[in-house]
DNA sequence: CACCAGGTGTCAG
DNA sequence: CTGACACATGGT
């Protein structure tokens, strides 16, 4: 078993994995987190300033990645504190301590699918119920855990099983994209190399896939730090908080990315989560 | 009962 | 091009 330690000032676990980011995580009952991603597990939680993550040996890498933990968050929380905004400078405070994780692209890609009109807690059990049905039975260093299903194994799933995982209208968006990736048609990995225009582009081909789904997947499976999703809370913030006025998301997103540039993605979690948590 | 949730596809004008 | 509407599901 690995594990690694580093600085809490900038790593709250809690907040990383409650922001709204990752669906697949929960508490062990004793404040840990379990979290799983694409076939892999670690344990994670705060202690006394520090942030510390449990893995098996050889996922060190793989999870210093998936946190993001070579980044230096404290520049960018100051960039936000620094930007004018009043409701930017709080939500950066209130969410110092989050950072955009590194995760699975084609987990992303089906887990956002998944959001759509839908809300966190129903996603967090779609998803949950999808992994019980198809992904692969797991057992590691904290007990058994399921793998997310591969494209093969979704796209072996009848609509019916789908829609029993609560996917409703979903369902054909989520069969068709795994039959299509399955099929070798579709490569997600090799977007890789793509410009963020690019990127957003080759995602919105994918059925099922709109501008918002395009952004979360550029912003937490490809680290594009220069999309801004905008949802239903977004909205709110960019009418109540910034006072904007124009109407049609994709000139909202417009708006953000020229004001915040290659922070944009930043900035967007800590207004969501900002205000997502005070509004409840 | 209506309305909402990390929206998107489709169709009418 | 923009705007209205349907779309499953579970929670308030």
């Amino acid at each position: 078993m690995a594990k690694i330690v580093c600085d809490g000032e900038y790593f709250n676990v809690k907040d990383t994995l409650s922001c709204g980011q990752v669906f697949r995580f929960k508490e062990d009952g004793s404040g840990a987190f379990l979290v799983c991603t694409a076939d892999r597990i670690a344990k994670c939680y705060n202690d006394n300033g520090s942030a510390i993550i449990e893995c098996e040996d050889g996922d060190e890498e793989y999870f210093k990645n998936y946190f993001d933990l070579a980044r230096d968050y404290s520049a960018i929380v100051r960039r936000a504190e620094d930007s004018g905004y009043d409701i930017l400078k709080t939500s950066a405070e209130f969410g110092k301590g989050v950072r955009i994780l590194n995760q699975d692209k084609v987990e992303m890609l089906f887990s956002f699918i998944v959001s759509q009109n839908n809300n966190i807690p129903r996603i967090k059990g779609i998803i949950e119920k999808l992994c019980a049905l198809s992904g692969e039975l797991k057992t590691g260093a904290f007990g058994e855990y399921r793998a997310f299903p591969s494209a093969k194994k979704l796209a072996a799933l009848t609509e019916e099983e789908l829609k029993g995982a609560g996917l409703g209208y979903r369902a054909a968006y989520i069969k068709r994209l795994a039959e299509s990736m399955d099929s070798g048609a579709f490569d997600v990995e090799s977007f890789s190399h793509l410009s963020t225009a690019e990127l957003k582009k080759s995602l919105l081909s994918i059925y099922g896939v709109g501008e918002k789904v395009a952004d979360c997947v550029s912003l937490f499976g490809f680290h594009r730090s220069d999309a801004f999703p905008v949802d239903t809370w977004i909205e709110k913030v960019y009418r109540e908080d910034f006072k904007g006025v124009l109407t049609g998301r994709d000139k909202i997103t417009a708006f953000f990315v020229d004001t915040f540039k290659e922070d944009s993605g930043y900035f967007q979690q800590y207004l969501f989560y900002y205000k997502r948590s005070s509004e409840k």
